[in-house]
RNA sequence: GCCCAGAUAGCUCAGUUGGUAGAGCAGUGGACUGAAAAUCCACGUGUCGCUGGUUCGAUUCCGGCUCUGGGCA
């Protein structure tokens, strides 16, 4: 039998760093961060990161453990996190797996794994540049003939996917198809238990994401975005694709006011959690706390305790 | 007060030489197996400002009115 594990999930901003602090204190549990962003240094403000005051003395893992100028993938964060787990686990302490970012909780719950070739290898750097020079057109050909269900399956505008799978066949000679119908068939690594998090209206959402925007202005995100340029990081660097960093380039360079890319934050957070929403909706293991109006988190970790202790957690 | 321009989807606007209209953005839904806070897809009926007139037929032409810009006093 996989270990049991907890999951706390949910789009931006619904609370799931407190409610897995509040957790892992209770549950004599451990934090372990499941975020593209948070995992990045000096991205804390505008990741609304849990801070050490946050953390209220909860260990935390795959927070702040990456070089912004490093870049992370769901692969790499799976086998960083997997061996922390099993180490929590074996002293005898309950892993937390909280975080918004889907695919990269699904590489650690379900086995699956991911074949092989990444970004910034030979191959994926030789198929950016027939992209380029060639367009689309033959590169989904060439996938058409080595892997046909994947040309079928993909749309073809879908040139990031289109490139995978290719890269996936010249790296492997296996196709991803193959690849992807072998490790559905794996058990899942862990025994997690769902936890999900969201409001019951969207305009609460949409309301808590613009006061929270205004805030990490406030608390000086422009100085964060600043601080990372400064020490050097591209602008062309995965961590620069955060929502809240990429809008603010052009107010630094003075291209663009301040109010209209703090809109433009708010808009894409939204844009954002809509998209968590689509992910996880189709998880039908998520228990969902549904927030009405206000947060209330002595509720959410009431409703959790009770979900906790019939999965036999805790 | 007078003159000019505008009033069409939540927003910005296009258009119909008269046969009840369509883009972008927003929004909603979906996809997602080594960039995933990324990337990709689908979905467009709205008193065409109000009111008279001309017409078989007006959102379109004409008159009046209201509102919003701009100009002149």
């Amino acid at each position: 039998m996989a270990p049991k594990i907890v999951c706390v999930v949910g789009p931006t901003a619904c609370g799931k760093t407190t409610l897995g602090v509040l957790l892992a204190k209770k549950l004599n549990g451990e934090v372990v961060s499941a975020d593209s962003m948070q995992i990045y240094r000096g991205m804390t403000v505008g990741t609304a990161a849990p801070t050490a005051a946050e953390m209220e003395g909860v260990p935390h893992h795959m927070v702040a453990v990456a070089d912004p100028a490093e870049q992370w993938s769901a692969a790499r964060y799976a086998q960083t996190a997997i061996p922390i787990i099993d180490d929590i686990l074996a002293r005898g302490k309950l892993p937390i797996l909280v975080g918004g970012t889907g695919l990269w909780l699904d590489a650690v719950v379900k086995g699956h794994g991911f074949a092989g070739g990444h970004a910034g290898g030979a191959v994926r750097k030789k198929l950016q540049e027939r992209l380029k020079t060639e367009g689309i057109g033959p590169l989904l050909e060439e996938l058409r003939r080595a892997d046909p269900a994947s040309a079928e399956r993909l749309h073809p505008a879908d040139e990031k996917r289109i490139l995978r799978a290719l890269e996936v066949y010249l790296e492997t000679g296996k196709t991803i198809t193959a690849h992807n119908e072998e490790t559905k068939r794996l058990p899942p690594r862990y025994d997690a238990v769902w936890l999900g998090l969201q409001f019951a209206d969207r305009a609460d959402m949409k309301a808590l994401i613009d006061r929270r925007v205004d805030r990490m202005v406030e608390e000086g995100l422009l100085d964060e975005v600043r601080a990372l340029l400064r020490s050097g990081l591209p602008r062309t660097a995965t961590a620069m694709q955060a929502i809240g960093y990429k809008e603010f380039l052009g107010v630094l360079d003075g291209t663009a006011a301040e109010a209209e890319a703090i809109e433009e934050v708010k808009l894409r957070s939204r844009q954002y959690a809509k998209r968590q929403l689509t992910w996880l909706r189709k998880n039908r293991d998520i228990h969902w706390i549904f927030w009405e109006k206000e947060r209330d988190f002595a509720r959410a970790l009431q409703i959790s305790t009770e979900i906790l202790t019939a999965a036999g957690v805790c």
